[in-house]
RNA sequence: GGCGCGGUAGCCAAGUGGUAAGGCGAGGGUCUGCAAAACCCUUAUACAUCGGUUCGAUUCCGAUCCGCGCCU
């Protein structure tokens, strides 16, 4: 059976749960992948797994990044690569679980060796973005780079600075970057399998959790901890934050605060599905809404095995 | 009961005597170092009802119904 399987899935899917009892049953370790449980002081809002579910099972890149500083995707991939050989050479399998799609492509597809950000050239870029506006970068880029330029919208001023940063950094044109060959970390060796609900259902299970955060694990208290701390701008950007940090302020009601955070998180999850579903080989789970976390873990384990048999199949 | 204001798509909301913006929502998509981000596409024979004026009314007039406010 495959050594390294991914599960993933829009936001309150219920994700923890089940993979905690499939990884029991693979002799897993799981390796988070999802962007905001790395960071510290925040388990509530990021809705980690909690401490009963870590202590049955070994959990992986959650809890380890301060909120004052700021994680990507690369250098989620540089710590994860490690973690995950570390553990395949102790002869146990590795259960990826997360929502960020990016960062499961960095895992499984890897990065082009482009440089990483740099602070100084994109806040530039970014300000000179905001005076002139993203056509007039987007024109400058079709200029040094018109292969990128013909994949990124005009208004996508995000992507088009990117280009342009690499561009800068290097004297090459991002383009020519996505071509070299990227060390790819497990090539086609990940199953993957994504678990959904339907989609009433999914966003009445998101509605429901907000509730149960604000009144019962008292995520309000959380958001005003880390108020208090400089946030990096990746942090910013957790739902639930800017939501209640008004709140706190008193500039709109809770009633408001919550609907307006609900919505956020609705068309997240939505977000997430569409990303997922352009994953190549990944396999589907319609979670029926009365099936227990260690059902659903039994139906995995079989699809699993069937992947298993295809790929070896494939291969001979 | 009287007076005033209002009734435009699932919601909010512009507007015009020649059949009507936009936003939200919803659905779909993109994604190579901020991704819980950013960006793109699609979406509705929607003008409360009935009459009248008019070549033509969602727009003007009248009545009716409903909502809101004020007065008695």
């Amino acid at each position: 059976m495959q050594r390294v399987i991914a599960l993933v899935g829009p936001t309150a899917v219920g994700k923890s749960a089940i993979a905690v009892e499939l990884a029991q049953a693979l002799g897993a370790e799981i390796v988070s992948c999802d962007s905001m449980q790395v960071y510290r002081q925040m388990p509530i809002l990021s809705q980690a797994p909690t401490h009963a579910q870590r202590v049955q099972i070994q959990h992986h890149l959650i809890d380890c990044i301060e909120p004052t500083s700021m994680c990507s995707a690369g250098q989620y991939h540089k710590m994860t690569v490690p973690i995950i050989q570390h553990i395949l050479s102790h002869g146990k399998r590795v259960l990826i679980v997360g929502g960020t799609g990016l960062y499961l492509k960095a895992l499984t597809q890897g990065l082009c060796d482009a440089p990483p950000a740099d602070v100084r050239i994109r806040e530039q870029l970014w300000s000179e973005c905001q005076g002139v506006g993203s056509k007039q970068l987007y024109n400058r880029l079709l200029g040094v780079d018109s292969l990128a330029a013909s994949r990124i919208h005009p208004n996508d001023a995000r992507r088009i600075i990117r280009a342009l940063e690499v561009y800068a950094l290097t004297g090459k044109p991002i383009s020519s970057w996505w071509r070299q060959a990227s060390a790819e970390l497990l090539p086609g060796h990940v199953t993957v399998i994504g678990i959904d609900r339907d989609r009433d259902e999914l966003y009445a299970r998101i509605d429901e959790r907000l509730l149960h955060m604000i009144y019962e694990q008292g995520v309000i208290n959380e958001v005003r901890n880390l108020l208090k701390l400089p946030l990096s701008r990746t942090v910013r950007q957790v739902h639930g934050l800017a939501d209640i940090e008004a709140y706190l302020s008193g500039r709109v009601s809770l009633k408001d605060t919550i609907q307006a955070w609900q919505q956020r998180v609705r068309n997240y999850a939505k977000r997430q599905l569409t990303w997922f579903r352009q994953t190549p080989n990944i396999h589907w789970r319609l979670i029926p809404a009365e099936e227990h976390a260690w059902e659903t873990a039994e139906h995995l384990l079989d699809i699993i095995r069937h992947a298993s048999l295809q790929t070896v199949e494939a291969r001979s």
